[in-house]
DNA sequence: GTGATGCCATGCCACCAGCGAATGTCGAGC
DNA sequence: GCTCGACATTCGCTGGTGGCATGGCATCAC
């Protein structure tokens, strides 16, 4: 059944006159007049009394009344409903993120969506890269910003890959460290140095993955965390590779040296969706976020 | 928007296919993938993603579903609740008649129609003539039994008449009445006899219309209602004019009897509907039951 | 790799449903 | 009795809708 038979139908009730409804709904009388004719068909009854002037209800119609109403309603708030998630006016956005980007790239992105669109619930899932790709693919998750390396490429048959930076991979040392003053180092000038390096196995995995094979860091300390590792690395105990990503800021106590461009590890930070999926609004409103959100120490 | 749509929308959804949404709807392919493709117009967005393998719904197609399933029930239900006003499994029945027709003739058509529709609502108003074609006018009641006596004819223009019965009136008197072995008297022959009249003001007007002008009975007693009334007679009191509607069965202790054709008043008995108005179900199934309640006693 | 298969989209055609304009019908009111 | 207002009906036409056939794409079997 088509509804505008039923707004006719809602029309012609309220006015009590099929050419009142006609002239309010731009039709002709006659058009009315047998769209309630195939209203009734379609019921096997009669909906209204035809008088002298106009119509009237009958009790069969006068109980359809109250159905008609809440069908067209119902039909409103389901349109309704579809463009408030169109506009970003309802609907929800959840992230899932690899811990270094949940340090300041994903949250500042966040704070912006939220500024620009209050009424998306937002959410946020740390992982690791793998899980998050699968929290994508189930649908637990609408976006997931992963890094990809050489050793670990993403199956871009099952993901659409947003690039949204090269990550650099910083040397942290202290102020009074014999390369102090340098901008860019090579690694082989390190071989002669202490490495603070996380005690995360995921952390294992970044320094392994990171560097040339072949480039056997001396590890003395194992620090939990980047603020940790800082301290160690300020206080003279050793040196620390560290994302830029992790640096919310540029820390007062240490120096952050670039590695040589030869030598720094392709690390790609992408936003990852679901391919041959099109994308929820809200995450097509977000990846621009995302890159606006960078900060100039983060990316080469 | 036809709920076709809403429909194959809900079956697409639910198999995750056209083709086999097509299959179980009895459409082709192509008309089902035009059928999605005109509701995604329509919403001015895409509810399906087409997968190499069927097609799944996205973040609007699923906000969409239970909209439609509301919409389709709720016009289910819709078409459930007239057809049941149709088919009486529902709906109200007003019945609204003047008192004699309350003592049995109504009470027992209800009755049968309760029996045979228990799911309809039935109520019962008692009131005069004048009153009951008001409110059913109004619509406060469906269907009215009225009594017409040629001194207040009834506005055919405005009311659809249903003849039950044409009312008889008969003469109450002891069994040692002189005329109690009689099946049939004159007025004339009860000029000497004192009359039992009611005191209610309906039955002055009874009395009055009822009888032919020059008659003028003697009233030593007023008793309220019949009952009390035909105390009176079986005590030798009196005699009463008794509608035969008011008898609900034939009682032992006086003698009921006819009035001659000629004296006999003509007071007809009919069901009253409102004109151009097509009267509910479950008045139409009413009125033959009425019809059928009828009792030998009362009618000519 | 190559053909077969399954799925969706689309071009084309035929059909009919639904619209508008005009006309018919009926009752009310003057 | 005439006019007016309101609904029904008829007629011709157009646009929408479904079916058929085809094409593109991805997967699967061999």
């Amino acid at each position: 059944m088509d509804t505008v038979l039923l707004d006719v139908f809602r029309t012609v009730a309220h006015l009590g006159s099929i050419t009142a409804a006609a002239r309010r709904l731009q039709f002709t009388q006659s058009a009315v007049s047998r769209q309630i004719a195939t209203l009734e068909a379609e019921l096997g009854t009669r909906i209204f009394d035809r008088l002298p002037r106009g119509v009237a209800l009958t009790e069969e119609g006068r109980t359809l009344l109250p159905h008609a109403d809440a069908i067209l309603d119902r039909l409103a708030a389901a349109r309704r409903a579809v463009d408030d998630l169109h506009t970003l006016r309802a609907g929800r956005l959840r992230v899932a993120a690899f811990p270094t980007a949940v340090a300041a790239l994903v949250p500042r992105a966040l704070a912006a969506f939220r500024a620009a669109h209050p009424e998306v619930a937002v959410s946020l899932i740390e992982g690791l890269t793998p899980t998050l790709l699968e929290r994508l693919a189930t649908g637990e998750a609408d976006v997931a910003v992963v890094s990809e390396s050489p050793a670990g490429p993403i199956d871009t048959t099952r993901f659409d890959l947003h690039h949204i930076l090269d990550e650099r991979l910083l040397v942290a040392v202290s102020r009074t460290h014999r390369l102090a003053r340098r901008r860019t180092v090579r690694l082989s000038e390190l071989e002669a140095d202490s490495f603070v390096a996380g005690s995360a196995h995921a952390e294992e995995t970044l320094l392994r993955a990171s560097l040339p094979t072949g480039f056997r860091p001396r590890i003395d300390i194992v620090a939990a965390d980047w603020t940790g590792k800082l301290g160690c690395v300020a206080a003279g105990l050793g040196i620390a590779l560290i994302p830029a990503l992790a640096m919310r800021s540029k820390p007062a106590d240490v120096a952050l040296l670039r590695l040589h461009p030869d030598d720094e590890p392709t690390r790609r930070i992408h936003a990852a969706a679901r391919a041959g999926h099109t994308p929820p609004p809200a995450v097509t409103s977000f990846l621009p976020l995302l890159k606006e959100s960078l900060d100039p120490l983060w990316s080469r």
